[in-house]
RNA sequence: CGGGGCGUAGCGCAGUCUGGUUAGCGCACCUGCUUUGGGAGCAGGGGGUCGAAGGUUCGAAUCCUUUCGCCCCGACCA
């Protein structure tokens, strides 16, 4: 297949591709405002799918949504000494409305924990008024002073769930339940295979006890956090006084979590399963599952033949794939070549063609966008065979991006070894690591590499690479977005 | 916030050093014809206050000053 040619390749400019790839599939463009994006309808519609499997999941694990306001007092900020210290810097600041100087400035929300424990402490009296399980689906603002297309933007859309308990090990529970659900969705779903992990003390969030991430590998065997949930404490029931009366009688303050993914999401799918083609969608969050492309130059036989097969197609594929998941391409003004590239491009799973000779034979031409397969599937298959092929094509993507990240991955027992992947290729390092923020800052000084986690499902200790401290946790290092 | 690069048609660029026709090229767009199974061909056409402001000059896309914005790379972050 030629190299599509508004697409600089991923070996040549890995950013440049990126940034190409999203303009290419048109998710997305540049605002007026710096560091602000346009998340254009393609790049919506994915992020729906995406709204959709979470928001159901947290339904199903007893959550329900609601929504806070967008504008918070900065004096709420600060009731929280780690939170304010770490927000601060990149809050917008509403010093001015209706022409006249606000008596207390208002903060644009970063992160909504401070008004929701706010009004937590209202709505909590005893016991029995926990949990509160709330999520809210919304925009939040952090000023960044670098940017980059659903990585990193000032304005993005995310997800925060807030949830207050009577004991600690509920909101424990809570805190890695929501995380489970993360990975479950990210590898099933967005066909993302991520470790689930505890954060180091550097990368933990600012208020929080503890930290947990899903952490996935990009295509240039870099670290992106794909989701994060925290256990609070009791530190915002503290600053929020969100107290009540237990069943003994006695005052307790509640303990808090928070969980949150966004749509960075969107960028990591770009970053896991696209090529130098374009845009490359799993078929469970693909808004179009399938394309079906009648080509003729004869506008009778496209008519009388082909567009009702193609829509008799659709019809039954629309049934067992979902509403509206099936596509007709009708730019019929456009050559076949480009009306192939411009579905490859956008990322559509499969293509099914239908020219004279399949017409003749009763079959569709299926294309695989992953792989480029090509296939013959007949007319009478088409409802059983399309959503086998696209089942195969989720896993296939699943499994290929698992490979590359265990291809990636390297376990290493001292400095120097350390130091040879991030000198050569760089990915993940498996280390034993039993430093702090100090060990962490030398460590990214030297190599550019973090504590991306210590992944969950491992309980093998060991002597530290860096410290040579024994008992030391399995860390999993690398760079990241 | 530091380093680098760039602002000229929707996109990509040339022209700027060395000021001087009516500011040009490719792609895209519009019209027509011929085409049509993996990015078509021919012909015609539309589209620009050369990022902005000030200055130098008979004359500025080009020189000077100021300013705004964007992209890339680093430090900080979902």
């Amino acid at each position: 297949m030629d190299m599509a040619r508004n697409i600089v390749s991923r070996e040549k400019d890995y950013s440049q591709w990126y940034l190409d790839v999203i303009k290419a599939a048109e998710l997305a463009d540049y605002a007026p405002v710096r560091g602000c994006m346009i998340i254009r309808p393609d790049g919506y519609a994915l992020w729906e799918f995406i709204q959709k499997h979470f928001d159901e999941a947290f339904k199903d694990t007893g959550h329900v949504n609601a929504y806070f306001p967008l504008l918070i007092p900065m004096s709420f900020l600060e009731k929280e000494a780690e939170h304010v210290e770490g927000f601060a810097p990149e809050c917008a600041v509403v010093t001015h409305a209706g022409g006249e100087e606000l008596e207390e400035p208002l903060i644009v929300r970063p992160t909504s924990e401070t008004v929701i424990g706010h009004m937590y402490s209202k709505w909590v009296q005893s016991w029995r008024d926990l949990p509160i399980l709330i999520n809210q689906w919304c925009n939040v603002m952090r000023w960044e002073k670098r940017s980059r297309l659903f990585l990193r933007t000032s304005e993005f859309l995310w997800q925060e769930g807030h949830t207050a308990h009577a004991t600690r090990e509920e909101a424990v529970e809570e805190t890695l339940k929501m995380l489970g659900v993360y990975r479950d969705i990210m590898e099933n779903v967005l066909a993302l295979p991520v470790l689930a992990g505890e954060k180091s003390e550097g990368e933990r969030f600012p208020g929080a006890d503890n930290t947990y991430a899903c952490e996935a590998m990009m295509s240039d065997r870099k670290a992106l956090q794909a989701g994060t949930s925290h256990f609070l404490g009791q530190n915002f029931a503290r600053a929020f006084d969100i107290s009540f009366q237990n069943s003994d009688g006695e005052l307790d303050f509640a303990w808090t979590t928070s969980w949150g993914v966004s749509t960075r999401l969107i960028g990591a799918i770009v970053m896991t399963h696209s090529d130098d083609d374009g845009l490359v969608i799993p078929p469970r969050v693909a808004p179009v599952k399938t394309v079906i492309i009648p080509i003729s130059p004869d506008e009778t036989f496209l008519e009388s033949d082909l567009l009702p097969r193609a829509r008799e197609a659709q019809e039954k594929l629309n049934v067992v794939l979902g509403k509206r998941s099936v596509k007709i391409d009708t730019a019929f003004h456009m050559r076949p070549g480009d009306r192939f590239f411009a579905n490859i491009q956008k990322g559509i799973p499969l293509r099914l063609e239908m020219g004279e000779k399949e017409f003749e034979r009763g079959v569709f031409q299926a294309v695989r966008r992953d792989s480029g397969e090509r296939f013959d599937i007949p007319w009478e298959e088409v409802e059983e065979r399309v959503p086998r092929v696209l089942d195969e094509i989720q896993n296939d993507l699943y499994f290929k991006a698992l490979e590359f990240r265990k291809q990636n991955t390297f376990r290493v027992s001292d400095l120097e070894g350390f130091k040879e992947v991030f000198a050569a290729r760089g990915g993940f390092v498996e280390a034993f690591f039993a430093g702090g923020r100090e060990e962490e800052k030398l460590i990214k000084e030297e190599t550019g590499a973090t504590v991306r986690c210590f992944p969950m499902d491992n309980d093998e200790s060991g002597t530290c690479f860096f410290t040579g401290k024994p008992g030391a946790r399995l860390a999993v290092f690398a760079r990241s977005y």
